[in-house]
DNA sequence: CTGAAAGCGCTTACAG
DNA sequence: CTGAAAGCGCTTACAG
C-alpha cells in the first residue's frame, strides 16, 4: 500500500501532472472546472503531497532552529509561546539547548548544516557555539536573529530583540537604594554572559550615582540556577557583614537566596530583601512573593520569530538591526524599607 | 555559488557517483586507496550530502515528535532531556505542545503526516487529539510510544512507559493517614486526564482502606497549574471545615496552594500539610519545602525513546508493551503530624 | 489555461 | 571492488 502521489492524481482526473502540482501551488493559475475535477481526485483518494520530494525539489525545508540556554524554564517557554505563534503552519520549530554537551560534541552543528534549517533565534550565544554558528554564516546564507540577549561584537551584524538590560538593572538597584538599602549585593551570572553582564554594569551604575561605594566584593558570579542561588547565599552569609538586600540576575538564583534564608531563620523581606529578574511564572508564587524585573517574554519571541521571517523571506529588506523592548519593575513581596 | 554535489565529488576523484555515494554509507564496501582518495576531495572542497535529497530518496526524516502538555515545565524538561540523550545525533525532536489552540487547528495534523515524523512519543494524550494520532497511525504505520501517562482504553495497543500512578497516590495518602490526618483533600486534574483519575483512585482506595469515609468533596478538579492550585485552595478555605492536609496531583497545583495559605496566615505545615506530585525541581525551594513524590523523569524519557527507536528500526521486534518505573515518596517540610 | 520534458541530488538494484 | 543507469515525487521554465 504505497502513497498514491501527483502521477495518480493526474491520470484518475485526466490532466498532465503539472496541473495537479498547479491545483497544489498556485489554483488561481488553474481553470476552474479543472481545479475542481483535481481537487475531488484529490479528496477522494485521500492524497497528499510528499512533503520530502517537496522539500528536496524547492530546496527549502521549512524548519527553524531555536537555540535555549535550557529547555524548562517559563522564561524560555513563554518565548517560544511567542515564536509559534508567528511561525505556526509555516514552519517547525527544531529546539536545541546550548549546553556544552549539547552543542561540542559537533553533531549538533553537523545536523545544523545537513538539515539544512531555514533560520536561527539564538536566545542565548555561549561563546564557542555562537563563533561555530558565525563562520557557519559566512560560507552560507544563514538569517540568524538574536534574542533576549544583548549582541556581543562578534555578533552584532545579526537583528536583536530585548530589554535594556543595564537599564533595567539600574532601575530596580535604584528602587532598592530608595527603600534605604546601603548594602546591595548583586548575584550575577556567569563572567562570559553578555546579559548578566549587562545587569552587572546597570547595577554598578545605580550604586555609584547613589555614592554607594562598591567596596569589597559586590557582584557574586553564579549559574543562574536555583541552585547557583543557594550557593552564593551561603557564601554571602558567611561573610562578617549581612547585606539587606540581595538583588539576583533571575528568579531562579533568586529563589535558590530565599530558600537558603528560609533555612538560617532569616525573615524575608523584614531581615533581607530579595529581588529577582525575569517575572516568571513562579515569582508571584514563592513565600514571600518575589519581587522582580519584567521581561516581556512572549513579545521578545514574537519580534524575534517576525524579524526572522523577515530575514528568511524577504532577505534584502533592511530590517531595523535592534529592538529593544520595555522592562518593567514589579513590587511583590520580598523586598521593604531597610529596617 | 552553489554547493558541490556527489557529481562534483565524483568528478574530481575520478570515480563514479556510485562510489561517492558507498564512500558515505557504506565505506567497507569501498577499496582502501578509492576510499582515501574520495575522503580526501570531501575534505578538500568541503562537501557535505544534501540532506533534503537523502531524506527524500530514503523516504526518511529522521525527525520524531515529542508531544507535551506545556513545554516550560521541569518535568517535561527532564524528560526531554531523557529522550535527548538517546536519540542524540541520530533523529532531532520537533516539540508540541497539545493544548487546543496548538492541535485543534488542524495544521499541526497535517504537519505530522506531511512532515513525515517517524515516530511519536506522546507525554499527553488528550482526548480529541489521541484520538486523530489513532486514526493517523491505522492509515499509515506510525511508531507511537506513551511516556508519563497511563494508557487508555484507546491507545492500549502502544507501548508505555510510567510509574504506577494510583499505587503512589496510595502512598501519599498513606503517608498522611500515619501522620494522623483524617480530613485530607486530593487536588486532582482535569476530569478527562488518565494519568490524574489513576491518582484519585489511589487517594481513595488509602482513605477507604483506613477507614476513612469519602463524605464530602474529597476530590477537587483542576487545571494542574499553580493557579488551577490557588483557586482550589481559595474554595477549599471558604468551606466550612478545614482540612488539616491537602495532597495535589502535581507540584505547580501545590505550590498554589501553599501562595494561598501564605496570603492567608496559614501556616504550612503547623496548619496544613501539603503534598505535592512529580518532584520537579522547584519543590526543594519552595518555603517550606515541599513533600512530593518522585516521578523519574529522565528515566521515562530514556526508556520512551529507547522503546520508539526500537519500534522504528526494527518494527518487528516484539517489545514488551508496558513498562512501570518505581516512584518514591520525598519527605520535606510542607507535612507534619497533625496538631 | 494546459502539457511535455528536464532536472533537483541522491540511492540502489544490477551487471561486471 | 566499481560503474552505468533508473528512479524517488515533485517543480518549473518553456512552448503552445
Amino acid at each position: 500500500m504505497t502513497n498514491p502521489t501527483i502521477v495518480e492524481v493526474a491520470r484518475l482526473a485526466g490532466v498532465s501532472i503539472t496541473t495537479v502540482s498547479r491545483c497544489l501551488n498556485a489554483p488561481d493559475k488553474v481553470g476552474k472546472k479543472t481545479l475542481a475535477k483535481v481537487r475531488k481526485v484529490i479528496h477522494d483518494i485521500n492524497f497528499s503531497p510528499n512533503v520530502l520530494a517537496q522539500s528536496f525539489r524547492r530546496g527549502r525545508t521549512n524548519i527553524i532552529l531555536v537555540v535555549v540556554h535550557e529547555i524548562g524554564s517559563w522564561l524560555f517557554a513563554d518565548i517560544l509561546e511567542g515564536i509559534r505563534a508567528v511561525v505556526d503552519g509555516r514552519y517547525s520549530i527544531i529546539l536545541t539547548e546550548s549546553r556544552p554537551d549539547v552543542t561540542e560534541n559537533g553533531t549538533f552543528i553537523d545536523m545544523l548544516v545537513a538539515r539544512q534549517v531555514e533560520g536561527v533565534i539564538l536566545l542565548c550565544s555561549p561563546l564557542p557555539f555562537s563563533r561555530k554558528l558565525i563562520e557557519l554564516a559566512k560560507s552560507k546564507p544563514l538569517p540568524i536573529v538574536i534574542g533576549l540577549e544583548p549582541v556581543s561584537d562578534d555578533l552584532g551584524q545579526f537583528p536583536s530583540v530585548h530589554i535594556d538590560n543595564h537599564q533595567a538593572a539600574y532601575d530596580a538597584t535604584q528602587y532598592l537604594i530608595r527603600l534605604g538599602h546601603v548594602e546591595i549585593l548583586f548575584v550575577s551570572g556567569p563572567k562570559n554572559s553578555y546579559v548578566t553582564k549587562d545587569r552587572e554594569l546597570g547595577f554598578i551604575a545605580a550604586m555609584r550615582d547613589a555614592g554607594l561605594g562598591m567596596d569589597g566584593d559586590r557582584v557574586i558570579h553564579s549559574d543562574l540556577s536555583a541552585n547557583g542561588g543557594i550557593n552564593s547565599a551561603i557564601e554571602i552569609l558567611a561573610r562578617p557583614t549581612r547585606p539587606s538586600a540581595i538583588f539576583c540576575a533571575n528568579d531562579d538564583v533568586a529563589m535558590g537566596v530565599m530558600s537558603v534564608a528560609a533555612k538560617r531563620g532569616l525573615r524575608v523581606p523584614e531581615d533581607l530583601s530579595v529581588m529577582g529578574f525575569d517575572d516568571t511564572r513562579y515569582a508571584a508564587l514563592t513565600n514571600p512573593a518575589l519581587s522582580t524585573v519584567l521581561q516581556p517574554a512572549r513579545d521578545i519571541g514574537v519580534k524575534a520569530a517576525q524579524k526572522l521571517l523577515q530575514a528568511i523571506e524577504r532577505p534584502d529588506d533592511d530590517a531595523p538591526r535592534t529592538e529593544i523592548l520595555p522592562h518593567r519593575i514589579v513590587v511583590r513581596d520580598s523586598t521593604a524599607l531597610r529596617r
